[in-house]
DNA sequence: TTGATTAACGCAACTAAGTTGCATTAAATT
DNA sequence: AATTTAATGCAACTTAGTTGCGTTAATCAA
């Protein structure tokens, strides 16, 4: 089940987000937070907002979750079969626009598909 | 630096992937070892093996690390840009064989993309 | 064949991400 | 204000992977 009550942590974690297409991780959105939150809150905030569709997550560099703002779920359809960029340089994580046509082999039933680019952000390149 | 010398437990371990484009984890490995091997032993093997160009990696499902047969690399070129895919029945995760045309936004250096399909193979298919 | 060199190894201890159980706190409802 | 129970904090745990260090064994030269 997902957010039940209105509370600080889910008012923070949200505000930390904003409206950006970044995508922040557990550690980092701990960093972020003002008030002094217990990491297993933090976990446990995340899981049942991408319940909601509020968030969604996957798998960034390092075997580490990262989580974002979701712009076109709800609690009864997700749909993100975006890319996500991560800049090896500054480490920022964030959601990509387009969308990637993926021809899959007839024998396979793919449900899913991760996409996670690396390289230098904008900011970065030299 | 990669391998030096010729050991039992590469032996092993090449002998595990075989020619197949399965991927393994570390922990799977293991398990299809006969001999007792330690796991830092694997996991240093297999990063001396990924630095000749013999096997690569990426992130599979869970946050864990697999590894695969390289067929086209050596220590100086690595070039694999195939995407993976990961039965969720089964669990078993091998390379595909195509290669997956990317559009990046302009304003981005990619230097890796990772690509992870995630479905019912061919055996788990209802 | 033997001895020297050092890559590869085993072990224990560690790190880091994430999870679980349980007692406590605090939203929401009456 | 009293009740209900979602949300929280804490400690302890799990799992993947790493590190330091002393030991073993592959390679090569004498
Ligand atoms: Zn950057
Ligand atoms: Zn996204
Ligand atoms: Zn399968
Ligand atoms: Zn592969």
């Amino acid at each position: 089940m997902g957010v039940q009550r209105k509370t600080k942590t889910g008012e923070q974690i949200l505000a930390a987000f904003g409206d950006s297409k970044e995508a922040l991780s557990a550690k980092m959105l701990l960093s972020r937070i003002e008030q002094r939150v217990n990491k297993t809150t933090v976990y446990r905030m995340l899981d049942k907002l991408e319940d909601d569709g509020v968030v969604h997550s996957f798998s960034g560099d390092g075997n580490v979750k990262y989580y974002a703002r979701c712009h076109a779920c709800s609690d009864t359809m997700h749909l993100h079969s975006h890319p996500h960029f991560q800049c090896v340089s500054c480490d920022k994580v964030r959601c990509l626009d387009f969308e990637v046509p993926l021809t899959t082999p007839l024998n396979l039933q793919v449900t899913e598909s991760q996409i996670l680019l690396k390289g230098h952000c904008e900011h970065c390149s030299s």
